[in-house]
DNA sequence: CACAAGTTTCAATAATTATTGAAACTTGTG
DNA sequence: CACAAGTTTCAATAATTATTGAAACTTGTG
C-alpha cells in the first residue's frame, strides 16, 4: 500500500464497499443480478484495470460467476479488456463516463425489452376483429394506447442514446425543464 | 356468453391471453413479480370490474396471492376499488388510460428506486477526504458523476409525470424528437 | 507435443423470491 | 351476539434464479 495507508485510506475502502453495496442493491431492484452490479460497481470505483482474480478476492465469489459476470458486463458495453503484453492474464476497466454507461444500459434494456414488446404487440393488434363488437373494439383501442407508448418510449429512449455530452448536460438539464 | 360467442370471440379471448402473457413475462424482466403484471394485464383487459374470487379463476392463483397482488396494485394506484351497493364483494377495474398508468410506474419506481439511491449517494458523497490524494479525488468525481445523472433522471422523470396528454403525444413526439 | 497458466462451461446446490392455503380476522345483518 | 360472506396474514412450501467449483477447454511457450 502506498505511504498513505492511514485513517483516510481506511474511510476510503469503506466508502467504495458502501458504493459497491449500494449499486447492487439497486440493481437487483432492476432486475440485474447483484453480483453484475456489484462487479460493475467495483470496477467503476478502482483506479486501474482488475483481472477475475482480483474481482473473486474483493468480492468474494467464485472463479465461475466472475469469469461470467465480467463476459455480461462486456457484452453490456460497461467494461473492456485490457491486455498486458506479456501477460496471459486479462485485466478489465470500466467505462467511466457516466453518459456512456448510460447509454450501454439503455440500449441492451431497449434491444431486450422494448423492441421485443413492440414485436410481440404487433402480432397482437394485427389481430382482425369484428369492429362492431363493442369488447373487441376496447381491446384493439388498448393495444393501440399501448403501442402508441412504445413508440414514444423508443423514440425517447434513441433520442437519449444520441444525445451528446453538452446537449445531454446542458441544453437537455437546462432548456427542457 | 353474448350471442356472438363464435370463431371471433374465441381469438379475442386467446389474443387477451396472449397479452396477459406477454405483460407478464415483460414484469418479469422489469423486477415485478409475474403475478402482479398478469393481473394488471387481466383488469386492463377486462371490460368490467372483476372480484378477487374472479381472478383467482381466470388466472388460477390462490386466494392469498391475488388478494395481496390486488393490493399491490391499489397502492401503485394501477387499479381502483368498485364498490357495489348491496354487495360485500369487491371489484377492481384498471386505469385504462395509459398515460396515467405511465405516470404511476414511474411514481412508484422513482420513490423506491431513484429517490432511496439519491439518498445515499449524498451521504457517500459527504465523506470528507484527502483532496491531494488521487484515489481520493477519482471516487469522488465518480461520485459526483453519478449524483448528477440521477438529478437529471429525476427531472426527466418528473417533466414526464406532469407531461399533459396533449403536451406528451404531440409537442414531445413531434417538436422534441 | 507436454505443460503451465489461465478461462469457460455446466450440473449440482444454495439462496432468494413467489405462492399456497388454512387460520385469523373483519364487517354487516338478523 | 352468532353467523355468513367475505378479506388478510403468514408460516410452510414451491418455483425460480444465482452461485459454486471441479472438469473441460484454450492458448502460448520450451
Amino acid at each position: 500500500m502506498q505511504p498513505s495507508d492511514n485513517q483516510l485510506d481506511i474511510t476510503l475502502t469503506e466508502a467504495k464497499a458502501q458504493f459497491i453495496h449500494l449499486w447492487g442493491v439497486s440493481g437487483s431492484s432492476w432486475g440485474v443480478s447483484k453480483t453484475l452490479a456489484q462487479v460493475h460497481a467495483l470496477l467503476l470505483v478502482s483506479l486501474n484495470a482488475l483481472s477475475t482474480e482480483d474481482i473473486m478476492e474483493q468480492l468474494t465469489i467464485s472463479r465461475g460467476n466472475a469469469s461470467m459476470t465480467v463476459r455480461e458486463l462486456l457484452d453490456w458495453g460497461l467494461i473492456y479488456k485490457e491486455l498486458r503484453p506479456g501477460e496471459r492474464r486479462e485485466y478489465f476497466v470500466a467505462e467511466k463516463d457516466m453518459l456512456q454507461v448510460t447509454r450501454c444500459i439503455i440500449r441492451a434494456r431497449k434491444r431486450r425489452e422494448l423492441d421485443q414488446m413492440k414485436r410481440s404487440l404487433d402480432q397482437l393488434a394485427a389481430l382482425p376483429g369484428d369492429p362492431a363488437d363493442a369488447e373487441y373494439r376496447a381491446f384493439h383501442a388498448t393495444l393501440t394506447d399501448i403501442q402508441q407508448l412504445a413508440i414514444v418510449s423508443d423514440k425517447l429512449l434513441t433520442r437519449l442514446m444520441q444525445a451528446e455530452k453538452s446537449w445531454f448536460w446542458d441544453k437537455f438539464l437546462k432548456l427542457f425543464m
